[in-house]
DNA sequence: GGTCACATGGCAAGCGTTTGCCATTTGTTG
DNA sequence: CAACAAATGGCAAACGCTTGCCATGTGACC
């Protein structure tokens, strides 16, 4: 490239990274053989110079669940933004898999957006001394992370019930290594003492569809007026297999998601959720790992998105 | 690491990707020793002299959709098995994206997915003399691609509509530049000619849930008594109109959507609806970039993947 | 014991950029 | 017109790894 433009590689580099370092007329001259020859400088050589990838990697536990997929693009959208590639990984719900991409993709990248990690917190501390870390829906001393404000969203999950004249509800938990889903429930337990109203909690469930209808006999065997499930698709699958057994939703049994994923819209019933902004969440986390490139702190921030609940046909009033 | 291994760098080099040419026990030792270092060789600097950077990338026009969630997962976890890297694109829907996408990432991957590309042939051309390109669900002369077997799944449409008594459809159209519309109307043509029916089309229409009532209206004032959607959230929107509107599915109109999504197993009705092997699709599509990068031919390979109904509730035997 | 083949490790030359430093040219100022 | 500063381009080192080549050591075979 640099003999074809006859001048030296170091003018070429100049004209792509440093314009006011080189003659205006040199760097069209330069710029145009460049078109003409379809060059671009070589990324790998660039970062083996500078130390940086201008490559971000994104783990999600299951890349086919819905509720990663806003996540994902709000990631994808911000990194476009500030002119960064966006590899990413499916960490297979696995810890050990988690733990290696961090491994393999370290050098790669100059930063991690890790969302629902299942890393224990040593891990993570570890890892963000090496690459600049932000955590989605998962808090850890000293490591930058974004969540959701679930202490709200919960609050609005029991004040919905109870207006609706409910005095307990069951909650179906999701796995236990769940940092969001023990939030959920220490929330709902707090919101719920605070309005008076009892709460239970069953499970874990694996949080799919599949798990419904165990969930669901659990809580008719309750007999339980309210349900709020660990995720959207526990929720339907219990609303699937309510229906099945001739239980009205939300006559009978009121029921309550997380996530507000697509088609918790059009399920039979609409579903009733607390709705997270996670492309809101994507974007913020690949801002925090910007931030961090500028400037170390020793204590990153912890950004609250806040939450909202999604009201529609899956709750109702208390039969009296 | 060389020197905390106390060989030389050659000798940790080997280690890694030579085994056969270094002593077994300087081997255990260097990858001990790298293990508790927490070192990995830098991708960047060997990418610098082999030219190879172990990294693909899969683009897709828009990340959210679920349809592209199993391509996603396929191509994944096929780069996975391979070693490589999967860097994740969206265009957006968006041609001048895809283009400007493949142009900044060709220098930086060994090869490119594009799913659903919206790409012309001529720019396709081009790109496939620079990079390994396998397309899924878009076919052009000169390129590796995947497809789903259309033929075949719209003849099953046509056939099960056939079964239960209708004798026309209507097709609801997608977006005129999709290349899979396209076949798919193709295909349902066909089928209908030789099973006797008639099919007409409507549309273009936006394939989402918010394009349903537009839709269904003009069924209804058709008179139709079946409907084949270009996708599932079409699908699904015609049905929650339908269902506004009184109308009963399957039996006022049998409806069936195309892609399998999330979603269209819990809808209500239960759609009946045309699968794809989408993560087949993503992993041969990888497959066969990983074939180019070792022989490439004058003609790559079009693989045809099987389609099959899946049969639900949304269709049913033909009013009398 | 002498030869030889083979196993193994080190040396050093790149790979394509970036960047600090120097040389040259051009323009400015007193 | 001298002296100096600014603009601009080139040179060369460095980034961390791979790999061809060479040096050394070891055992086998005659």
């Amino acid at each position: 490239m640099a003999a074809a433009a006859g001048v030296a590689a170091s003018t070429v580099s100049r004209s792509f990274t440093n314009p006011k370092r080189v003659n205006q007329h040199t760097r069209e001259h330069v710029l145009a053989v460049a078109d003409e020859l379809g060059y671009a400088p070589n990324p790998a050589a660039r970062a083996l110079e500078s130390g940086r990838t201008n490559t971000l990697a994104l783990l999600v536990p299951d890349i086919t669940n819905p509720y990663f997929s806003g996540v994902i693009k709000g990631a994808e959208r911000a990194a476009a933004a500030a002119g960064l590639t966006l590899v990413l990984g499916d960490t297979a719900e696995n810890v050990e898999t988690e733990e290696q991409l961090v491994r393999r993709l370290g050098p790669a990248v100059d930063g991690f957006v890790l969302s629902a990690s299942r890393l224990p917190d040593e891990v993570l501390r570890r890892a963000a001394e090496l690459n600049p870390i932000a955590l989605v829906n998962r808090a850890t001393p000293g490591v930058a992370c974004v969540v959701a404000d679930f202490d709200d969203g919960t609050r609005q999950i029991v004040e919905h019930l109870a207006s609706y004249g409910h005095r307990s509800f069951v909650f179906l938990g999701g796995p236990p290594e769940s940092w969001s889903g023990a939030r959920r429930w220490a929330g709902l337990r707090a919101a719920a003492e605070a309005a008076g109203l009892s709460a239970t909690r069953f499970g874990p469930y694996v949080p799919t569809l599949a798990s419904g209808p165990a969930a669901a006999d659990a809580v008719l065997a309750a007999g339980a007026t309210a349900v709020v499930a660990h995720n959207d698709m526990l929720a339907i699958g219990v609303m699937l297999r309510l229906a099945e057994r001739g239980v009205v939703v939300p006559d009978d049994v009121s029921v309550v998601g997380f996530d507000n994923i697509v088609g918790s819209d059009f399920c039979s019933p609409a579903l009733t959720t607390l709705a997270e902004r996670t492309e809101d969440a994507g974007a913020r986390a690949v801002e925090a790992i910007v931030a961090q490139a500028h400037t170390r702190v020793s204590e990153p921030p912890t950004r609250v998105l806040p939450t909202q609940l999604v009201v529609r046909r899956s709750t109702g009033p208390l039969r009296s």
